[in-house]
RNA sequence: GGCCUCAUAGUUCAAGGGAUAGAACGGAAGUUUCCUAAACUUUAAAUACAGGUUCGAGUCCUGUUGGGGCUACCA
């Protein structure tokens, strides 16, 4: 937004000296020019009528005139309606581009880093069963806006927390237990997190069937649901969990090992990492002593029969309960308790919490609370809420087999992705090696551009069939014209066309040049944007205009047929220039781009 | 019931209170004299409904309808 910031600047001196005034800074409002008209920046004039006091069109002209003849950069202006559209010199662009070409970080890394720590929590599993699509959603997210964060100069520390006890894992445990006669990931070749889900499954299973079994028998449905032998088995296994029972002990890290090992293998082919791992059965009492905090200060009541609650009606929400009348906690609690000990830890600047949307009201006690107990710090907390992943049959249920697979997608996507490229002929020329480097980037590259390029806090539709379109706003159409642009930068260079980065200073850009270095210099602001609304979608937007805008370019104008050399020079160097800012701006999203497909 | 959220072409997504609401897929019709046709061009097609605020509303406010979520001594 240079273009806009120059402009803006100017602004200021033509009013200061028409209108002998000064305006507030957002009365100044300053546009990219519509498609449809001539010139590159338009000013909005009706903010600025009360100070000069005449109509839009006159405040306009006026304005476009001072322009004109004071700032050389100003080539001409056109005035429509209220709408000052401004023209500027092909030279200004070439000197914007100029200033691209000379960063070596160009919008990715901040000259100083801000010495601001950022904690970003995502993934966040349950042990007892793989990983979905709604998984896959909230995984990129997390990656995504943590390099995103990066990029704006924070210091990012990107954690994960797994929910690794529970009724749930002692039910996956305990279906094992009875009906696994030893199946091991070894033994079965099954992967670990796979082999457990099918153990939650299995005591689902088991479960309806016994509460069938019990309302035959004349028992009612919902006391059967509380008498369940099998549930009552679990629930005793967690007791025993509890209380530290060896056996019990050891079949939980047993069991959450294969599904340790089993995550791994998803995150590593989704590369996405993580600086710390937190894991609920090492944090789950934790928050106990801001309770105590609590009841000291008054922000919390302690009932009758033991139980804590905090009062929130004042604020519009409900009463929450933090301790249960036997004295143990709650998620609420815990999750108090693990902001508090992070905060002791880190000292975070922002903390950015990627939870599912359903979760909402959670997060909104959670920082009213943090401040009731006195914690400024609540208030840089972030919930980078998402909405759900729909599929086109409707909704996914673990239990009903509804869910989306996040490895069998991978796989799918991938598989895809080869018989598509082996159907075009792409690998004629490529090792076998490569050809499946290419075929995982462009596979995953079409699933992440997928899921990221729509706003995080809307509710999408994955269509698994779709999704593997490669035509249109897709990671593999941006990803094919990055290869093709690497192409004809390679050819340039055996025909030994201008090796070098300095721009020639007298040439006249047409509308395609001149929209792909507005776009370009654009990039840093899009960074910007995106790190202050963590919304990675900006950026993949962003990519496909400049990819598209760069194709429309190619089909009308040549490049290594360009007969004028200082012509053909810019047009290498701006070639050069997108194919950094796609590749960049792609690595942000986390998706990697080839130099041949 | 209460609270939160969403509603844009046939479909999936865009649009910091600004001009004639943009793309893509699908439909119709075309285009290989520089790279790699996974491309490009043309074309038909949309702001759920009713009010209000504003010079100006897809965007803000109110109501209606419809979808989703939350409203556990589960996590």
């Amino acid at each position: 937004m240079n273009a806009d910031k120059f402009i803006i600047d100017k602004l200021n001196e033509a009013i200061q000296s028409l209108y002998n005034a000064q305006v507030p800074q957002n009365f100044i409002q300053v546009q990219r020019t519509n498609r449809e008209f001539e010139g590159d920046v338009t000013l909005v004039t009706f903010s600025l009528l009360k100070t000069s006091r005449k109509s839009p069109e006159q405040t306009a002209n006026e304005l476009g005139n001072w322009l004109q003849t004071n700032v050389s950069e100003v080539e001409r202006f056109n005035v429509i309606k209220g709408f000052l559209n401004i023209k500027l010199q092909s030279s200004f662009w070439l000197s914007e581009l100029q200033c691209i070409v000379n960063k070596d970080n160009y919008g990715v890394k901040p000259a100083n880093s801000l010495g601001q720590r950022v904690m970003v929590e995502y993934s966040s599993p349950n042990t007892n069963k793989p990983l979905h699509m709604g998984h896959i959603r909230n995984i990129l997210l997390g990656w995504s806006v943590s390099q995103i964060l990066k990029a704006n100069g924070y210091d990012v520390v990107m954690v994960n927390l797994v929910n690794d006890r529970g009724i749930h894992i002692c039910k996956s445990m305990l279906a094992w237990q009875k009906f696994g006669n030893g199946e091991t990931p070894e033994s079965s070749g099954k992967k670990g997190d796979h082999l457990v889900g099918e153990y939650y499954v299995r005591f689902d299973k088991e479960y309806k069937a016994q509460i069938n079994q019990l309302v035959k028998q004349g028992v009612g449905k919902e006391e059967a649901e509380k008498k369940v032998p099998i549930l009552l088995e679990a629930q005793e296994m967690l007791r025993r969990w509890e209380a530290k029972d060896l056996e019990i002990i050891k079949l939980w890290e047993t069991m959450n090992g294969w599904v340790y090992r089993g995550f791994d293998i998803t995150y590593e082919r989704l590369g996405v990492l993580f600086d710390k791992t937190y894991y609920e059965s090492d944090t789950y009492l934790l928050g106990k002593d801001l309770v105590e905090r609590g009841l000291a200060k008054g922000v919390f009541v302690k009932k009758d029969d033991g139980s804590v609650w905090v009062d929130l009606t004042a604020d519009g929400l409900d009463q929450k309960l933090l301790l249960r009348s036997d004295g143990t906690s709650v998620y609420m609690t815990q999750d108090l308790g693990t902001a508090q000990q992070r905060f002791d830890e880190y000292h975070f600047n922002k903390h950015v919490y990627v939870v599912g949307n359903e979760q909402n009201y959670h997060f909104q006690v959670l920082m009213l609370i943090l401040k009731k107990l006195g914690n400024a710090w609540a208030d840089d907390i972030y919930h980078l809420s998402y909405g759900m992943v729909e599929l086109p049959e409707g909704k996914m249920k673990s239990r009903e087999g509804t869910v989306v697979d996040a490895d069998d997608l991978i796989d799918e996507m991938v598989n895809t992705a080869r018989s598509m490229s082996e159907e075009l002929g792409k690998f004629d020329e490529l090792t076998a090696a490569d050809a499946y480097k290419v075929i995982n980037m462009i596979g995953l590259g079409a699933l992440k551009y997928f899921i990221l390029k729509v706003d995080p806090k809307k509710t999408m539709l994955f269509d698994p069939k779709e999704s593997i379109d490669f035509n249109g706003n897709t990671g593999s159409f941006i990803q094919y014209t990055h290869a093709r642009i690497k192409s004809v930068l390679r050819k340039a260079a055996e025909l030994e066309l201008s090796a070098d980065n300095r721009l020639p200073e007298a040439i006249q850009l047409n509308d395609k040049e001149t929209e792909l270095v507005k776009i370009l210099t654009n990039f840093p602001e899009i960074v910007s944007q995106a790190g202050d609304n963590y919304s990675p979608a900006l950026i993949a937007n962003y990519i496909y205009d400049l990819a598209k805008t760069f194709n429309q370019f190619y089909q009308d104008y040549s490049i290594l047929k360009e007969q004028d050399k200082n012509i053909q020079k810019f047009r290498i160097i701006l070639s050069r220039q997108i194919v950094r800012v796609i590749k960049q701006g792609m690595l942000l999203l986390g998706i990697t781009v080839p130099e041949k497909m």
